[in-house]
DNA sequence: TAAAAAATTTAGACAAACCTAAATATTTTA
DNA sequence: TAAAATATTTAGGTTTGTCTAAATTTTTTA
């Protein structure tokens, strides 16, 4: 199998390809915190166990097996955060970091059962898609908030910051995933967005309509 | 915190320490499959954080602070063995391996809740006690089958071999934890022992008499 | 109780994954 | 399009945890 610090960086190629076409090392050392010569060591290991396709100077993408494994990290670690808020009620802003960890118990026998024993959710406690035991998965067609109109609006379905400083203001907010939104008024002066919600009105700046997402 | 490797060797001195009063360095790098060199090193780094007490030679005992660190883990991997047994349907020969990992992950707010969600198990799936939050836990008072009369019985509540090879024989004979057996018959030859047990008999030779484990 | 055997430690190396500093390649900009 | 700025790689080191081989200490045994 692979080691700790290989399916970290496989995971972080994968979810840096998702906004472009291929990563470059820069961007591998700031997400994993580490230095841009680190991350070179490490691609060429990855390269010469065919995990990746790498070029010098010229960015990395994943093969199929190295994206085989990303997703089945992903899986695990998804499945994890859904067990922790679902069975062992953490909060959403809780559980990034303990998933972190969990995410590399080996067994894929686990982590099958474990989805059975929840009921084969579908996705995470912040929306994002939990990939089956084949690695399928589907995203659903989100748009920030953001990019809607006034009058219009939507169920709110992820969001794009998991930091907890972010999810605790959506919790305070009552601005969780499944709840209708509505957009009343965009204020001029800031673009700030005035929200319609079942029971309540509140007002969110520009950067939070820009990392909370919905479904139309 | 302590590193995977630190934690590894805490846990193996306790284990031994049950046996004899100080542990060797040989008996180490026996149940860690590694090298007494190895071992050697690894003890002056643990007596240097005073979590052991070692002078060379003269094998090493924990102290206060290190057997608190093995006790954790031990009831994490006790914990997330019977989370395995209960939740997940697995049998108790296929979860020390797994449990070996996740007794690793570091949050005790995570395992404290794990515990909650079980309902506070006593004993894991092989009859282990299992510590509680504070670390403290009670063994029963247990004798290998092989210590008994004729006449004589009890209930199984214990291994002494925890390999699924043993497990997996146990588990055919139906000689698993809570049955009540009775001595009917040793003998003369071998030694082996005839058991009554609800509705049937069986014979065990005198190695197997020797690792189950029953109270009177 | 001295020699032989066994156990343990020390010395010197190695691989993994990281680092800093220097060299090189690419991209931007004037 | 050449100089400057930025990005990336290379070179050489460090730490952790391992190893083998040699040296030393303890234990056993004759």
């Amino acid at each position: 199998m692979n080691t700790l610090a290989e399916e970290n960086y496989l995971k972080s190629i994968y979810h840096l390809s998702l906004n472009a076409e291929s990563v470059s090392t820069n961007q591998m050392a700031a997400l994993l915190n580490t230095k841009a010569s680190s991350v070179t060591d490490m691609l060429k290991k990855l390269a010469e166990k065919e995990l990746i396709n790498y070029t010098p100077y010229q960015g990395v993408t994943l093969t199929a097996a190295g994206e085989k494994i990303a997703i089945n990290i992903i899986r695990k670690h998804r499945l994890w955060e859904f067990f922790l808020v679902e069975k062992l009620n953490f909060k959403w802003d809780e559980v990034h970091e303990m998933a972190e960890e969990m995410e590399h118990i080996s067994s894929n026998e686990l982590i099958d059962r474990l989805d059975k024993f929840m009921g084969f959710p579908k996705y995470d406690p912040h929306g994002d898609p939990i990939p089956d035991c084949d690695g399928k998965f589907k995203t659903h067609d989100l748009k920030p908030v953001s990019a809607i109109d006034v009058n219009a609006g939507g169920v709110i379905c992820g969001v794009r910051d998991h930091s907890p400083a972010f999810l605790q203001y959506l919790e305070k907010q009552g601005l969780t995933i499944g709840k209708q939104i509505c957009v009343t008024d965009i204020i001029e002066f800031d673009r700030s967005m005035v929200l319609q919600m079942e029971n309540k009105t509140v007002q969110i700046s520009r950067e939070v309509a820009n990392n909370l997402l919905i479904t139309l």
